[in-house]
DNA sequence: TTTCTTATGTAGGATATCCTATAGGTGAGA
DNA sequence: TCTCACCTATAGGATATCCTACATAAGAAA
């Protein structure tokens, strides 16, 4: 993913922002890097996505089940508990920079 | 700064946020750091904030200007676009986050 | 069955953030 | 002047993100 940002490439959101569109709606990898894409204006390369799928998996939070030749992750129930904290320490966070419109 | 968020660290975001605050106000770097801690909960080291200080000085963003022993740092003509520019990619990326509360 | 397309996956590395630990500088007050 | 508190600063390294490049799998279509 290119640097979209001159100042900082703010990092460390991937895993935020996966967790966050799957409480949304389940979706498989591909579909996760294009809404991020829209959001970012840059598409997540298959070496970023897929490892940070790996990593949610790995820690509990999504899981997947095979579709043909798609696998849709989905949130387990840590996941769930887990996207509330951390959009709770993310809004608290940033919020005074948004609501600043 | 601890990891404070289980899931992802919302690393990339420190040079951003110095920015916008700087853009409200001008600070010393103490200051900025307890901003940021009443934001994130945890307070950046030393040697966390003055590297980032000194990088977006080199960068033209920032300036510094001493006042005893405090340097208070404010955005140059660059910074204060750059700071609308960054808002306005953090903006698209992650406002639906925020307005889904 | 062969080819094309799409989705998934991984190895290896570049880069940036952020930390611990340490030290220097400056003003305030005894 | 001497100490104390606070602010600033840097070296060095741990860690995590994200990339490029390559490889695998599986359905679609000829």
């Amino acid at each position: 993913m290119k640097k979209t940002c001159g100042t900082c490439d703010m990092r460390g959101m991937l895993s935020f922002q996966i967790l966050w569109l799957l409480s949304k709606k389940s979706m498989h990898g591909e579909e996760l890097a294009e809404e991020i894409e829209k959001r970012r204006g840059a598409k997540p390369k298959a070496g970023t996505i897929y490892p940070a799928l790996k990593e949610l998996k790995n820690n509990g939070l999504i899981e997947g089940r095979k579709d043909g030749k798609i696998i849709i992750y989905e949130l387990t129930k840590d996941g769930k508990s887990e996207v509330k904290r951390a959009k709770a320490y993310f809004v608290r966070s940033f919020k005074d920079i948004i609501i600043s419109e």
